[in-house]
DNA sequence: CACTTTGTTCAAAAAAACTTGAACAAAGTA
DNA sequence: TACTTTGTTCAAGTTTTTTTGAACAAAGTG
């Protein structure tokens, strides 16, 4: 399981297979997606390009993960997106490779881009709906009631958006850690 | 549809069809459940229970959303466990009745404490075994791989932890709005 | 052009998550 | 004790999400 790994080499220098410690890491990032409302795949194929050290073309990812063409090509197209995961062109080779993003800060950055900013978006929307039918109320105490509600949700809705650059910001201080030689 | 809604009382003093904007507020939280991972008829639960200004039964909860016995017993003990709602019993009631809570601070802390908590404390966990998975590699360069990439993830780990009192905080700032008359 | 390599799309299959409701337990009442 | 009300549990059913793989498109090559 140790020892030597000198056998086993593919034609472009690289493994196919994972170690174990790979194995756990991969399956680290598969949980967090999960968690963070990610499919599994996105969370395993960003786990294995976290590993590594070189770039991955999109059929090595398949074969090291043994998952399929799809699932390949939708996850590194969403990971690109959430600019988890970005794309890099070796010189003189023909497909597209992939590396990972692992500045917690972009992770971060664009995750709550993705998918926060977009929630915030769309509830300025959905109060405003709301306000009116509350508006429409005749009943002054249902109408009141209304109101407080509307008002509280709209507090909320303040709070959060004044969040996220704090968090954005806490995230960013002090990340990478001093560079050590390797990689 | 707006008018005097003076019939359709309940014996206890209670309509038995939700008002528009309630429909609407009652969707929100199914939607903003959805994307923090909760099941939505939670979010149902909770947009209900929020938009009313007093304690609702579990029964009341079942009949005014129309679901199941199931979904209400389990959804209203998953909300109190994450502090968003909880139960009082009313002089001479014999059922638990429930309230929503309202203060964001609130919520935000429970939802950190049941949901982010716990991922950063198994954290600890997977990262030590990864640590030991690392050092049995007997492969210098894959060893040093391996350290950088365990002192990534504990960097992050450090990372998060530090983020959550902050948002905390921030979140608790200036929560409630001046308390108008209402309610 | 014919052929190969690389990557995308999407309908159908598989897996996962959620909801239901009937059986059960607990506790109050008569 | 027998009956009622209230609430929980969980296997089975339903819905939603994710994955697969075959068909297709795009682009390089001889």
């Amino acid at each position: 399981m140790t020892a030597f790994s000198v056998a086993n080499v593919s034609s472009s220098n690289q493994k196919d297979y994972l170690d174990e410690w790979e194995i756990a890491v991969i399956d680290l990032f598969l949980n967090a997606a999960n968690s963070f409302g990610l499919p599994k795949s996105y969370g395993q194929i960003y786990g294995l390009l976290f590993c590594k050290n070189q770039s991955l073309s999109m059929d090595e990812v398949m074969k090291l993960l043994g998952i399929s063409k799809g699932s390949a090509s939708q996850g590194l197209r969403a990971l690109r997106q959430l600019g988890a995961v970005s794309s890099v062109f070796e010189p003189g080779e023909r497909r597209e490779r992939f590396v990972a993003e692992i500045r917690l800060r972009k992770l971060v950055g664009g995750f709550l881009r993705e998918q926060a900013d977009p929630h915030l978006d769309k509830g300025v929307g959905r109060l405003k709906q709301i306000e009116s039918l509350i508006n429409d109320l005749e009943d002054v105490d249902a109408h009141k009631r209304g109101v407080r509600r509307h008002e509280i949700l709209s507090g909320w809705h303040r709070q959060m958006s004044r969040l996220l650059p704090w968090v954005k910001m806490i995230v960013g201080k002090s990340d990478r850690l001093p560079k050590k030689n390797s990689d």
